[in-house]
DNA sequence: GTCTATAGAGCGATAGAC
DNA sequence: GTCTATCGCTCTATAGAC
C-alpha cells in the first residue's frame, strides 16, 4: 500500500505517464501483434520507426480532414514515404483504418482493468476510473479523437464493435456507482444515466481538447472537476461521513463548511 | 405570469413545441431568406416543398454517411429530384453545406434568448437554459447533429464562425453561473468550466440519441437529470433556502431528508 | 552476393459535379 | 449521360545493409 504522498503524487497526470509506461514503440508493437499477417516488412528496428511515423501522418491527416479525405498519395506526403513503401505496412487501407480504430479501445481496456484491480472502495474506483480514462485519452489524444470521429463512418461490422467498446465502458462506470449505492456510499436513482453523463464529460476533454488547452485547463484540473461534480451529486450522506481523503480538498467538505 | 400548474406543463417538450411553433416551414422560410441569391425557383409553394425535400434527404445522407460522402446522385435518389433539378435550389454543394450548418445554430440563439427572456432568477435561467437548449435539439435533431458532426471539415471561414457559436452559449451557461455566484444562490469556483461540462451533457443528447432512445429516456427525462446534477453541485446552502420549487421534487431536498 | 525496403510511374476503376 | 479528376493499389528497377 502506498503512503499518502505517494497516492497524492500517483494521481498526476505526468505520474501516471510514468506508471503505464506508455510509449509509443509499446503502441506500435500491441498493433503489430494484432496485424502480423498484412506486414511485409521483416526487420523489427525499421517497422517500429516507420509504423510509428505512418501512424503519426495519418492520425495527423485524418483528424484534420477526415479519414475518407486521407489518400495514400497525401498520406505518402506527409511520411515522407512512397506509396508503394506503404503498402509494406499495411495491405491495404480498410487495414489501415482498423489498425488505427482498435488500438485506442485495446489500450483503454488494458490499463484501466489494470488500475482498477488496485482499489476496491467504490468511490476510489470512481475516481480511479474517471482519471484513468481521462488521462489515457491525454496521453492518446490522436487517437481517441480518431476513435471518436470516424466510428459513425465503419461499415457495420466494424461499428457495432466500436459501439460496443463504448457501451463497455459506460457500463463500468454504472457497475461502480450500482456497487455503491448497495453499500450506502452513493444515492443515485438511475445510476447508467449517470454514467452516461460522466462519460460525455469524459469525452468532452479530447473532442474539444484545442479549447481546454486555450484556456489553461490541463488534464488533472478536469479530473479533479469532473469528480468533485459528480461526488456533489452521487455521494450520499454516509459517504461523507466515511469518505476517503482526496487531494485537492474534498468539494463536499468546502460546501459544507 | 402563469400558475404553478402552467409552469408545469410549459416545462415538458410538447409544451415546448406548441409554444416555440417551430414548424418545418419556419425553418426553411429562414434559411431562405439567408440564401435567396442561390436560389432560382421563382414560386414560393414549390420552393417551399421541395427545398423541405432537400434538406430532410441531405441531412438523412449525411448523418449517416459524412456530407462528403453524398454525391449529388445519392440526394437525387434521396429526394427523388433530378440532379439537375437539385441545382434550380442551391448554387453548389458548398452553398448546400452552408444552408445547412447555419440553421441549426441561428434557430437555437434565437429561441434560446426568446426563453431567457422570460425569466430573471439565476437557478430559473439555468433550468429555462438547459431545458430550451435541449429541446430544441430534440425537435431539431438532424440539424443538430449535423452541425456537431461536420463542423471539423469546414473551411476556416466557416469553421471559426461555428466555434463562436458554440462558445456562445457556452458563455451563456457560464453567465447565468456567474450571476448566481454574485447573487449567493450559486457556489462555483469556475463557472465556464462547470459551463462546457453542462454543454457537454446536453451535445451527447443529440450525438448519442439512439442510445437514449433505445433505453427509453425520454428529454424531459434527461433534462430533468442534468439539471439536478448541475444544482447539486453548484447550488448554495443559500441558495438551497430560497430556490423556486421545481418538478419533480428537487433532488436537493430528497437527499437531505 | 543476397536479402530487404523503397521509389514512383502507371494501371484500372470509379466516383462525382454538373 | 458524360467527361474528368482522382484514388487505391501494383510492379519492377534500384538502392542499401550486412
Amino acid at each position: 500500500m502506498p503512503t499518502p504522498g505517494e497516492i497524492e503524487d500517483f494521481s498526476g497526470f505526468k505520474a501516471f505517464l510514468r506508471r503505464v509506461n506508455l510509449s509509443r514503440r509499446e503502441i506500435c508493437r500491441e498493433v503489430y501483434e494484432a496485424h502480423r499477417g498484412a506486414i511485409k516488412i521483416k526487420k523489427e528496428k525499421t517497422l517500429a520507426k516507420n509504423l510509428l511515423r505512418i501512424f503519426d501522418g495519418a492520425l495527423r491527416i485524418s483528424n484534420e480532414k477526415g479519414f475518407r479525405a486521407m489518400t495514400m498519395r497525401s498520406l505518402s506526403r506527409e511520411t515522407g514515404m512512397s506509396t508503394g513503401a506503404l503498402y509494406g505496412y499495411f495491405s491495404g487501407k480498410e487495414d489501415l483504418l482498423e489498425m488505427l480504430m482498435s488500438t485506442g479501445q485495446r489500450t483503454t481496456w488494458h490499463i484501466l482493468r489494470e488500475s482498477m484491480a488496485q482499489v476496491s472502495h467504490p468511490l476510489e474506483k470512481l475516481r480511479v476510473a474517471v482519471r484513468t480514462h481521462l488521462f489515457l485519452s491525454e496521453a492518446m489524444l490522436p487517437w481517441f479523437y480518431f476513435g471518436y470521429m470516424e466510428a459513425r463512418h465503419l461499415d457495420p461490422r466494424h461499428k457495432e464493435r466500436a459501439v460496443a467498446g463504448e457501451l463497455r465502458t459506460e457500463q463500468l462506470f454504472a457497475d461502480i456507482l450500482e456497487e455503491g449505492v448497495r453499500m450506502g456510499i452513493f444515492a443515485v436513482s438511475n445510476p447508467l444515466l449517470l454514467a452516461s453523463l460522466i462519460k460525455a464529460m469524459v469525452q468532452d476533454w479530447y473532442v474539444k481538447r484545442w479549447k481546454y488547452a486555450k484556456r489553461g485547463i490541463s488534464v488533472d484540473r478536469y479530473a479533479g472537476q469532473v469528480i468533485d461534480f459528480v461526488e456533489a451529486y452521487a455521494v450520499s450522506l454516509e459517504g461523507q461521513m466515511k469518505a476517503p481523503r482526496r487531494t485537492p480538498v474534498a468539494r463536499s467538505e468546502r460546501r459544507r463548511k
